[in-house]
DNA sequence: GTCTATATGTAGATAGAC
DNA sequence: GTCTATCTACATATAGAC
């Protein structure tokens, strides 16, 4: 195996500083792209557009236009939900754990992030389009559902004896709200005559953990009976 | 300009009652292949085939595939506008308006069809799609944007002094439970172990109103400040 | 009104030069 | 690793026979 001349020890294969910016500058383009058109409307062309690279190397660098959509979604996905995960652990091991606590320990996470980088403004549209699409269920499998799980459990742990899928239910009622602003807010000024600025996280909270306590205090019977 | 032997009267075109039966059966197929595969998924082939009608009919009816989707949106949503604004007439006629009833007035005639219907359930993930896509924003405004405004200045009534803005944000908010519920039970049913039923009118009302009540009784301070 | 055949454009993916 | 040229498939839409 012949070694190289000038780096002894680059038997494989360098990672070459110009592929890596090109392989982060595809993953960008990428994310903007599925954010604005979904996975069916963008085209692999309109990414590599944007990216400035040539249309062969997104193919290349990223494998078909479904991975590269997975691998999108990922990158941010494991970042959440670390930052939750550890938000979450915080409140837990100082036994403080409130309603209101845990949804921020959930949203702040990512509303902080969209506050300050339009990127993940981006993401929310497509969680959007993972989380309304059963295709993907994989997708929010592997990615969405252990961190999700863990917040149920917490806030099912605040309501001694509620079941579990009534938990579920207000919880994904109150992640499609934190979505629909982000996703919606065009219309929310459509809506209103007025341009009063709205979407701050004490809002989301404060709507959330009142329709969480409502949906779980309430003696509601059984959807069967 | 011959006039016809048989019947005489008939100078421009009959109806003809197969064109009207093509025309029901294309919208139905258009309606299913639409929420399924999203405007962009969707092709005029597969719905011309699951209609049972030649490729060339869907055009000739329809005009384009953006006509199409247009005409299937705006057929359930007059239909359902038609409904919820009653309801209000009603409820604002007796004087009897709460937020529970106003809420409900919105949501019934939407769950009741979709919990007896598979087509209205699958119009929740066109309406869905439109209302997360600005592409669409023409669509909201035609065909959902007046009843809400309807709607969020009924719930403003109940709370004098309020803005507008967060009025249509805890609105939108509601809407889109309503919308997580049809498109992504899927997924309540993936994070919770247990198999109970959800998903009432009862149970959404809960959420939202008291969301709503929270969000807008609470003296939240603006955004800005 | 109904249906077949096709025109025209564009998609994702890849083979092979550099 | 990078980039160009191209293959193959399938999309919407329509022209014109019946």
């Amino acid at each position: 195996m012949g070694a190289g001349k000038t780096t002894p020890k680059q038997r494989q294969r360098a990672p070459s500083q110009r592929a890596l910016e090109n392989r982060a500058r595809i993953l960008d383009a990428a994310e903007q792209v599925f954010a604005r058109d979904g996975f069916d409307g963008a085209t692999i062309r309109r990414i590599a557009e944007l990216a400035g690279v040539p249309l062969g190397l997104v193919n290349h660098h990223m494998g078909s236009k479904e991975a590269l959509f997975q691998t999108v979604v990922g990158r941010r996905a494991e970042e959440l939900s670390t930052a939750r995960l550890d938000a979450l652990d915080t409140l837990e091991r100082e036994d403080g754990v409130t309603l209101d606590r845990l949804l921020g320990a959930f949203f702040r996470p990512y509303l902080d992030r969209a506050g300050a980088d339009a990127k993940w403004r981006a993401y929310a549209r497509l969680v959007a389009q993972v989380s309304a699409d059963p295709t993907w269920h994989h997708l929010s499998e592997t990615y969405f559902d252990p961190t999700a799980r863990r917040f149920i459990a917490g806030i099912a742990r605040l309501y001694p004896g509620v079941r579990t899928a009534d938990v579920s239910e207000a919880f994904v009622y109150s992640v499609s709200a934190m979505l629909a602003y982000q996703t919606s807010h065009w219309r929310i000024g459509a809506l209103a005559g007025d341009t009063g600025a709205t979407g701050t996280a004490e809002a989301l909270i404060a709507f959330c953990a009142a329709g969480i306590n409502a949906r779980l205090s309430a003696a509601m019977p059984p959807a069967g009976s």
